[in-house]
DNA sequence: AGTCTTTAAATCGTGTACGATATAATCGTA
DNA sequence: TACGATTATATCGTACACGATTTAAAGACT
């Protein structure tokens, strides 16, 4: 019953995000954007403005980590941070000019990325849905404690 | 052409390494391990010694990660780290005594984790060759850069 | 209004990750 | 056998992650 690394899923997962990341970096490198900060770029490309907790709710991160994250992407002149004037509490993150404009690069990353995978649109899609259930399933486990 | 979270394949490969890492957790702290810590020791549990640079193939980690990991294990007396004799540019990671004999609670953490996935084993092992598959396209892609 | 609870960020400490560089041991070859 | 190239770790700086705690604003209820 000794577990081996061979068979161990949870070291794909890892190595699976590691070349993942490893293909995204110097197709970011030339923006000055790492790989977090470009998901949360991608995030208020869809919505704008998005407050820090509304940013955590889709990458599955708080504040510890995204306020001092958020705070080099407002030195970079990527965003900007102000607080939210009818809820003196929340932190509402907006795209600076510059940071808007970076939308026109992309779409030719996600091409690169898909065509990374060597699978079709089709393959991606049924992979993805069946990595959410097992996403899902584990999630509920860790809840359960 | 706009990326969108929603379909961004990536951002569940990071929330999978998130879920099976919030399951490990818990699972660990009574030995006193991290979750990278405990894939060190499976490697370990397997073949003893190895050096830090076999323990970086198995895991896809450098000497500028490990280094600094392994000194925190040996303090906390799971390893030793020796210079090798008949090479001694090598440095090899042994387990101790108490590292060896944490071997006997892995079993019962791999069972936890088999059933957070909600999944067979046979289903299990499809999902991990189609991942591997996955991984070694991607790894190739960014080689060729 | 006054107080209790809840919520949203921020802060702190520890532990990964990784590019770039440094150091020392070994190897290859003239 | 000397010496340039290679190899194995280590070091340094920056950027995530995350548990625990703090601070301040908003809500709820007397």
């Amino acid at each position: 019953m000794q577990p081996l690394l061979q068979h161990m899923l949870c070291l794909d997962l890892y190595a699976a995000n590691q070349a993942v990341h490893r293909v995204y970096k110097p197709l970011l490198a030339p923006l000055g954007l790492t790989y977090l900060q470009y998901l949360v770029m991608v995030g208020l490309w869809e919505k704008d403005p998005l407050s820090v907790s509304e940013i955590g709710a889709r990458l599955g991160l708080e504040s510890n980590t995204l306020t001092p994250m958020l705070k080099r992407m407002e030195a970079a002149g990527l965003i900007t941070r102000r607080r939210d004037p009818g809820d003196e509490r929340r932190v509402n993150i907006s795209l600076t000019p510059e940071g808007d404009e970076m939308r026109a690069a992309a779409g030719e990353i996600q091409r690169c990325l898909m065509e990374a995978t060597g699978r079709s649109e089709a393959e991606l899609l049924r992979f993805q849905e069946d990595l959410r259930g097992l996403i899902g399933n584990v999630r509920r486990a860790a809840d359960d404690g």
